[in-house]
DNA sequence: ACCTGAACACCGTTCAAGT
DNA sequence: ACCTGAACACCGTTCAAGT
């Protein structure tokens, strides 16, 4: 087949960095952080993978630029909230914000939290656990905090991409083998299988309930170093 | 260049499943379960591609034949334990192992534990907390003690693997134009910049604290479920 | 400075034969 | 049943020119 156009039909725009970050935000939504490739971003562009290395690099940065403007779009909380409110708020927020951009969320639980526009929440984030009363544990429950929460949307990410797996219908057979545990593991299969609403009420549940179980963590480590008995 | 040998010096033994991911178990030991192909596997069995895909099938399920060998070697808690010993030695205990065959920890933190030697852990663990006084939230227990634990792990995996990222060396600028959070950050970033050594000894103490928080976590809810003021 | 053509060295996977 | 040859349709990345 010969070629459908010898003149290129280009839009007016020049190729920028800014223009390729923005695309690439977009296909983020469209396809999630690991569903493109520097091919398909440069085509979207109408243009070709070279010129994206020229203006970004390759595709570890473009990913990385792409995961700066998703976190610059977190809610943030009020400042003068105490802790357990403000991270409640954080993570809480945060959830829809990176499940409209799947696959940002497990980057920054593996690779941590490397954009600048992470960093004023880093800062208020482990200052106020510091002077609430973690002390010098600050940074590492404040790693706690974000990474448990990160995490439980990474995991929701991969479910929502793979649907339900081979894996986990070859397991279906082994489960009555076992007792009252693999009873409650198996209803919680069932419901990934429902359907993706149901996938999506149950990974609400345990996003929240990893939040508060974490948080509770937090609120008992102060209060042991605090001496306060609690309520 | 012409072809070494036209006889190929075969090794004995046929290709078996058994065989293959004997092999895929080593070299996940070498490079890490994302560290080695299809092809790469193959070559060191001194076969083919084709002849893997026969015995076990895609790169996924010669993957998931790893995993379920890796988690078959964790060892397992005294069942006769309280919860709470019970679940920190089962996750202290796990580390060594998921540490020796590197991005494990990752897949089965975001994948699940969809194999069947997972299954006696998930039906003691479950039921353990059933019966201590989570009832219902058993499951959801399980799923944040298991899945904090396991990221923690996967967070050092890549950390090992990638070393310090260019993204990490381009964050210091900024550091100095923050607060005290962010200084605590700060001195992290340099005491993972400072070796291997060092990261290591940072991620232990991070591993440690996140299941030591989401044990309080855990324990602060069956408190609060049982009507027990605690000690 | 920016864009284009062409290639390199890989992937996972599959088809069609061989023995 | 098991092994081999050959190819397909991709990747990310780089080199060498063009304008």
């Amino acid at each position: 087949m010969p070629k459908a156009r010898l003149t290129r039909v280009r839009s007016k725009q020049p190729v920028t960095r800014a223009r390729i970050i923005e695309a690439a935000v977009l296909l983020t939504a469209e396809v999630g952080l690991e569903g493109w490739t520097i091919r398909s971003l440069a085509a979207r562009l109408d243009s070709w993978p070279q010129v994206l290395y020229h203006h970004v690099g390759d595709r570890d940065a473009v990913a990385h630029a792409v995961v700066e403007e998703v976190v610059a779009r977190f809610p943030l909380p009020d400042p003068e909230l105490p802790w357990r409110p403000w991270f409640r708020e954080l993570l809480l927020g945060a959830r829809p914000v990176l499940r409209e951009y799947r696959g940002v969320a497990r980057r920054l639980a593996l690779h941590g939290p490397t954009v600048p526009s992470a960093l004023p929440i880093i800062d208020h984030g482990v200052a106020l656990l510091a002077r609430s009363g973690l002390g010098d544990e600050a940074l590492a429950g404040y790693t706690f905090l974000l990474s448990g929460a990160l995490s439980s949307i990474a995991i929701d990410d991969d479910r929502a991409r793979l649907g339900v797996t081979p894996e986990m219908g070859d397991l279906t057979p082994h489960l009555h083998a076992g007792g009252e545990g693999l009873r409650a593991f198996g209803a919680a299969l069932v419901r990934l299988e429902a359907g993706p609403d149901a996938r999506e009420t149950y990974a609400g549940y345990i996003h929240i309930y990893t939040i508060d179980r974490a948080l509770d963590g937090i609120g008992a480590r102060i209060a042991e170093l605090t001496g306060d008995a609690g309520p």
